[in-house]
DNA sequence: TATGAATGAGCATTCATTCAT
DNA sequence: CATGAATGAATGCTCATTCAT
């Protein structure tokens, strides 16, 4: 099933990935990337139009497995909070085993002229979409508080998350991931569910 | 007072920020800096040492001010939950202010290999400590819950801060700071505020 | 009798004449061309040794016609004025009916470096050749003025015609072939004939 | 009055027409030109947008006096025979002295692709027009037949001469111009002239 | 203090050709 | 007889930097 070509293109996509997170998207030349994939320059041009398309190409077919798992996350949670919470874990462990992945959308996200600006909003919208859903659940059943905007606390809860994720990646990645998950669990737990407020 | 040096600098800055922030720092070259700036080529040489190091001097400049505020914005604070609420507050306005800025630090933050790297990092660094501090003095005051990490829920804040600062500028600038503002304040008092959790 | 071979030949001559005629022979693409014939680039390869060989075959295999035609046109007529006249309009009739070809010609007829150079040459001689014999028999039998050099007149009325074919089918294609000719045959026979000059 | 630019471009449009003429337009590199010219690659981008308007500007600055040396000519003739026969011989000589020019302008005129395409075009149209003047005037003067079309006639006298010319530098180069335009004159006043016809 | 023509290493991309199937 | 994935040398172009004025 997997024919020469797709092989290939495999070998391309990692390739260009690796490099990418760890120079960005300019700083990474075409020459490098076939280098390690231990390919001839020209198989890029032949399996994509250039260097853009190849990335575009990486974005979504990289991307529909993790929509894929949040779906599936927010299908098993039973409650509102568990929902929360698991998508918040399904974030954390995606962010930490694709790091390379993570830390390209980081800096490509907000680059407004690239191809793939598109495609890269609309996972952003879909992703933030799960967390809205949870939200809106625990708001309906009263779970959660009903004064905050479900869309705006969805945003505000991946944001943290990916920041918080980031932060320990960088600065303290020997922390395991049950106490980063835990500390934001708290945060967010808190951040929505309805009782008394300041 | 303002030489003539300064007034050219100040250009050079105007023209690099807007293009950067648009563009990226590779995406923008130094013939639309200059075109833009209206001065010759040449005098980005005769003014910095290069590209980078004209962008490094305009982080520089812009920065100082940024922290500046914080600091008073602490200062002026009674309680932690007002320093929290006028930090975010403070960092709200700053983001809306300097848009430019601010998406240029967001692409920018995660490229290791800047020679602004470590300055862009130690205020990011500084400006969660003024976070860190607040959330801190809340707990030690017993008005903010002690099974949070001060400094993990500090970048958390910021990150979620963040975020919704972007989406709101990107998605639904018309929607008033004060909306905003409240929105985070509700999510992030309940998060570090002492109480029965979920 | 058309084989297999011969029919992808054929398909690979006709997309290969018409691109060429519109792009030039470096203008032009093996990927072009097997795209427009509907084979696989590899096939060029399997029947030729290369592009130019390709276009090599292409003009041997549709110059014999346009010589044949040439000469039998030179036969049929009875008189050198006949002849001449004859001739124009064959190279009329030819050059509407292979426009494709005629531009290729035209284009790639100074270019030296090709390898069909010389083929297309000796074309090119053999042609005028018809033009100077009909000349020289005018001007043997007294009806041609003799204070011109047969050869000169010849590449001179042959240069004449494409020019005006070109000239027409680029600018008024809708006027009729005959009225072409006939402006021509004025020219022409006023030029060559015998009587009082200016 | 000329600056370094000037000079540099002049070395440019000589190295690039040498070039041209040579291998034509396709077969020429950049690199060849610059290093021709004795000048650094990006000076080309410098100066021009690329290679073929490196190009257009040539033809455009070379084809000035050429239309220039046209017009006088027309103007200082007395009789329309003397006006046809000076044309002819004014595109004799500068095909002559334009050797190169004269090449790349026959191998480039066909190629409508090309971005200097209309520029082509109009020149060709406006030299063609002054013989169609010089036709037209002969006409109307009586002393030119009035069966013949004047722009029909004039566009294939133009191609007459450019045919003799180019037969005469590639294959007889020490026949002296005078020879050529006599034999040329010959033909053509013939051609025009009114009287009986065949 | 400022200019802008010139530079050249580096880059993305093209394309005729090869070859295993 | 035909295919199409793969190749890599060659090419047009970019752009940060230099320097004479």
């Amino acid at each position: 099933m997997a024919t020469r070509s797709d092989t290939t293109k495999c070998k391309l996509y990692d390739a260009a990935l690796a490099l990418i997170a760890e120079k960005g998207f300019a700083g990474t030349t075409v020459d490098e990337i076939v280098e390690r994939a231990g390919v001839a320059k020209g198989t890029v041009y032949y399996h994509f139009a250039g260097k853009a398309e190849l990335v575009e190409a990486l974005i979504a077919e990289r991307l529909t497995p993790l929509q894929e798992q949040f779906r599936m996350t927010l299908e098993a949670a039973c409650t509102p909070s568990a929902a929360l919470e698991a998508l918040v874990r399904a974030e954390l462990e995606w962010i930490r085993d694709n790091r390379s992945f993570s830390k390209m959308l980081m800096t490509e996200l907000w680059r407004e002229e690239r191809i793939w600006h598109d495609t890269l909003f609309s996972l952003r919208h879909s992703i933030i979409g799960y967390f809205e859903r949870a939200i809106a659940d625990g708001i309906a059943a009263g779970v959660f508080r009903s004064d905050i905007d479900a869309a705006f606390a969805a945003s505000a809860l991946f944001g943290m998350t990916v920041t918080s994720a980031l932060d320990w990646l960088v600065f303290s990645p020997e922390t395991p991931l049950d106490t980063v998950a835990e500390q934001i669990r708290r945060l967010a737990s808190m951040a929505v569910t309805s009782g008394s407020a300041a």
